[in-house]
DNA sequence: CAAAAACCTGCAAATTCCTGCATGATAATT
DNA sequence: AATTATCATGCAGGAATTTGCAGGTTTTTG
């Protein structure tokens, strides 16, 4: 493989994914440690990359959104590889907004070909580099505070759709009072995506589990699979081992 | 074998393979190195292909580059500068997508209280930013090219919308010919943009001037402001001083 | 803080490239 | 027909590039 068709794989890879593993690179590239990191070494001196430990970062992602802030980020990619076998061809997948659906995003095959319904911009921006990803954008009032779009225009197209599969985050998960949270309008959105969908997975760290807030969005006898970066098995998840609710 | 024939089976390969290597063409045309590479030194030199170090790339192939730096980002910073003015408080403003506009709503005052409507999710995120400023997205397929969302839906929403001012940036336009553009969907939304909006601002590059495209969009004499980097009195854009349209 | 991972430097082997030159083929001119 | 000019090709040998490896340093992480 020539240096040249190295460089143009990085760049897709860091167009695609924000983001380039070293080690990553050997072996989709089969050549040694040493190559790659001259490669990037060079491409960053060319202004093409930011170049890190490990490396290497897309330098207009860096500059509009710092990914380094992205709380308990580890445990978000862990949580985005868990739910990518639920995604299959020919799907039509509604998603929420939030990091760890952005993590997940990223994680997804390069070639995956499915209809995407998304609230998120940031969501829709990140599918749209995927070539055989349609993605439709469900426009409406744009929340500042958690960047997804919301109100009635949102909800009344939402209940048009029938998706296959609703991956959400949530913001409290508790096993015998199910999904709730505080805002009353997200929280009329995610009821909505809940009955959308014939199944609905929740992404969720494991610092949401135990905890109950003002508004029911849903029981956990609602929603198909729980997604945590825990082991199934954990102690912390024995409660929720309900009917019907596969846990990840 | 000729010399002509071997440049044609070169452009074969390249053409099906994307790139061909010097070695290679050595074993199949049964030609010495030295041939090879002033062929190829040739065909570089003709434009045909991109040579490197071991070989040769399509040029085609190689033209998908997407340069993440921001293209003449001072002068777009120095327009959207001279946009601003126009907006003021309780507007309902639409915008479209795209660099220009991206760059013109960093530059908005901190304390604008008005409504955005637009197509571009980044240019919704970049809004939300703003303490008083409402947002709404208008949502539909989203394009994976131009990162707006576009297609029936969106035209129909838009068709509803009754703006003050419209800002969008365009691919070329021309004294007699107006604006231009060449994909299809994007035109449509174009004009139902203008059309829904009482002015309508251009915003372009000098060098988007007396270019004219395939599909035309609007004529001059249907929008109300052209704003480009230069001053409104320089050469450039004499011909374009027409009644109605202020240029910024 | 210690192991693991990633990094850097210098080096050597392999490959590729370049320059100049000789050879033969082809075309143009006398 | 002979001469000359032009071109295409191959070869030699030296320069430049690329690549992997060894050994030591720095950074990360549990």
């Amino acid at each position: 493989m020539l240096k040249k068709e190295r460089h143009d794989f990085v760049m897709r890879q860091i167009n695609l994914h924000n983001r380039v593993l070293t080690s990553d690179l050997v072996q989709l590239l089969n050549v040694s440690e040493d190559t790659i990191r001259r490669d990037l070494q060079e491409m960053s001196d060319d202004n093409l990359l930011y170049k890190v430990h490990g490396g290497a970062l897309s330098k207009s992602y860096h500059s509009t959104f710092d990914d380094s802030t992205v709380y308990a980020k580890e445990a978000k990619i862990n949580i985005a590889k868990k739910a990518l076998p639920l995604i299959k061809d020919g799907m039509f997948v509604l998603t929420g907004g939030g990091t760890t659906i952005i993590e997940m995003v990223k994680q997804l095959p390069e070639n995956l070909q499915a209809t995407f319904f998304t609230i998120s911009p940031l969501v829709a921006v990140e599918l749209a580099k995927y070539p055989k990803i349609e993605v439709i954008l469900i426009g409406g009032l744009f929340s500042k505070n958690s960047q997804i779009t919301y109100g009635g225009q949102v909800i009344s197209q939402l209940s048009e759709i029938n998706a296959d599969l609703c991956l959400m985050g949530i913001s409290a998960i508790h096993p015998t009072n199910g999904l709730t949270d505080t805002d009353w309008e997200i929280n009329q959105l995610k009821k909505t995506m809940i009955s959308s969908s014939r199944k609905t997975a929740v992404l969720c760290i494991s610092e949401k589990l135990n905890i109950t807030l003002r508004l029911k969005v849903a029981d956990l006898a609602n929603i198909s699979y729980l997604i945590t970066e825990l082991d199934p098995h954990d102690q912390q998840l024995k409660n929720y081992h309900v009917k019907n609710l596969q846990i990840m």
